[in-house]
DNA sequence: TACCATTACGTTAACCGTAAATATG
DNA sequence: CATATTTACGGTTAACGTAATGGTA
């Protein structure tokens, strides 16, 4: 495969087609003469004639003529290509891949897009659920969704939507039945139902609010599970206290079926992050969606 | 029509098909440093991310995938052209188009270029057989083979064949039932059958052989055609003299149907001349061609 | 550590425009 | 004479290589 010389071919493509030097100069922007010189290094360097000129007329010779129809591919296939990827870039078209936790993924993300989705039914959206770290490449996700205290991976780059509060919380009949609660040292008495998506499930880092003083209490768990909506519905059930996202009980907290224990102590904050493989020059679908989600997050705010 | 980057496009498909940067620029003979700056400039032109990368892999994102189709395109149609011209250059094939007169067609061309015809049969000779002049451009003739003095085209490149005598000739019987001829004025008495393609049929240059004198006779022709053919043989036949081209006479000379009129006095003679519309970058089979006629007549001389 | 990609920087060469010359109808 | 191509010349910029840097397995 060779570099050379291709736009001379392009050049040469526009020559033929309008059949005269200063035809292919206007429409290329560049001089007669710079056409001129063009095609006579594509001449030499082909070893070839390709078209035999006067002032007047121009005339292709059977090597120039053979020579066009791959010139015109040259141009055709160039012109395609941006004009394809001009789509991708601007058009809110083709595959946008979001990679979530199922939990996430259903109650945070998809009603965060669910009408933009529906606004664009040339986009095709593929959530990539999943509870485990995903490589974003290997994956060809255009979208990630963490959650984390901060991000450490310096080659992406990271959009914050929403810093989430972490919370004990409890339904108010299983507060009622059991010893109350006011300060840390006194959970040592309670179940904590524990949720072991996250690390040190049972290690709670309390400071208190007024005074900034750090507390750190273990409590063992009886009952133990890996999915964030069963917990939360033991909880609601009354079988115990558990640690979650402000995000994943904003509706039990405002209907009351669940409520924050302790809320002068809090633990320690998470930031809720999207994330991209590039910060600049993404296709707009990519750009716009990450639009949607900071809109939606910061109104949630 | 951009002529923009067409050179990153080629270096992109080159990537994508090697799967590495410094794939590709060992392919392209030049460094990984020139790669990267190529594919960063077609992305920065593009607005869009190509291909992500970590140093142990590549993988396109949408855009690039859809990109690369057309920058293989590209690099297929410049190949494709290349080896088409290249064959086209190299080979003895396609087509050759001669232009020349009926007569030197039939008996000196085509006689030159028998064997070689047909020992290249991928060949496809057109004879373009007229006698009026022709525009090689307009007829797209690739060789045409004329006869005159000089020639005074500057545009064209010459390439002489042969120096063609001209002379009086006439059967021997015709020459034994008149009266003798022994220098250019005893012609007054005899029957010129003159050729109007040349010009000034009826007028006669004739210079001493020894001494160079000149001489101009004028003789009144009661015969008269346009075809070298039909003059000869009328000229056997006993019916006059006929002033013609060595060439045209060979085989009546040889064998004694036509004998030369005072050979002691020449005619203006003239060059057989091949002629292209360029000097450089000619294909094979142009200069082949040449070559094959040079030979011809060279040896014929 | 070994291989790969990126980046800054200085160099080279390709590319182009100006302008004058040449050719054509 | 008007229009079109060629060519020489000089300037600009894109393209490249070197070498140093950062990442990754």
């Amino acid at each position: 495969m060779m570099l050379d010389n291709l736009r001379g071919m392009a050049v040469f493509a526009s020559v033929v087609g309008h059949g005269s030097f200063s035809g292919a100069a206007r429409q290329l922007g560049i001089t007669t003469s710079a056409v001129s010189q063009q095609i006579r290094s594509l001449e030499k360097d082909l070893g070839v004639v390709l078209l035999h000129r006067s002032t007047r007329k121009l005339s292709l010779t059977e090597a120039g003529a053979s020579f066009y129809e791959s010139a015109k591919d040259v141009v055709t296939a160039a012109d395609q290509g941006r004009i394809k990827v001009n789509q991708l870039r601007d058009e809110l078209a083709g595959s946008l891949r979001i990679a979530t936790t199922p939990e996430l993924g259903v109650n945070h993300i998809l009603p965060a897009l669910s009408t933009w989705m529906s606004a664009h039914d040339d986009l095709s959206i593929y959530f990539l659920a999943d509870n485990h770290y995903i490589d974003m490449i290997d994956e060809r996700a255009d979208i990630a969704i963490r959650m984390s205290p901060q991000i450490k991976d310096s080659s992406v780059a990271t959009y914050p939507l929403a810093e989430v509060k972490q919370m004990l919380v409890a339904s108010p009949h299983y507060l009622r039945q059991h010893e109350k609660i006011t300060k840390p040292k006194d959970l040592a008495n309670h179940q904590l139902i524990s949720i072991d998506l996250m690390k040190d499930p049972n290690t709670l880092d309390f400071s208190s609010i007024e005074t900034g003083k750090k507390n750190r209490v273990k409590i063992t768990s009886r009952i133990q599970t890996n999915n964030v909506f069963l917990a939360t519905t033991l909880a609601k059930e009354g079988h115990g206290l558990v640690r979650v996202m402000s995000l994943d009980v904003q509706k039990e907290l405002a209907s009351g079926e669940l409520v924050e224990v302790i809320p002068e102590y809090s633990l320690p904050h998470f930031v809720l992050y999207a994330v991209t493989l590039d910060r600049e020059q993404q296709p707009a679908k990519i750009t716009r969606c990450l639009e949607v989600l900071k809109k939606h997050f910061h109104a949630a705010a």
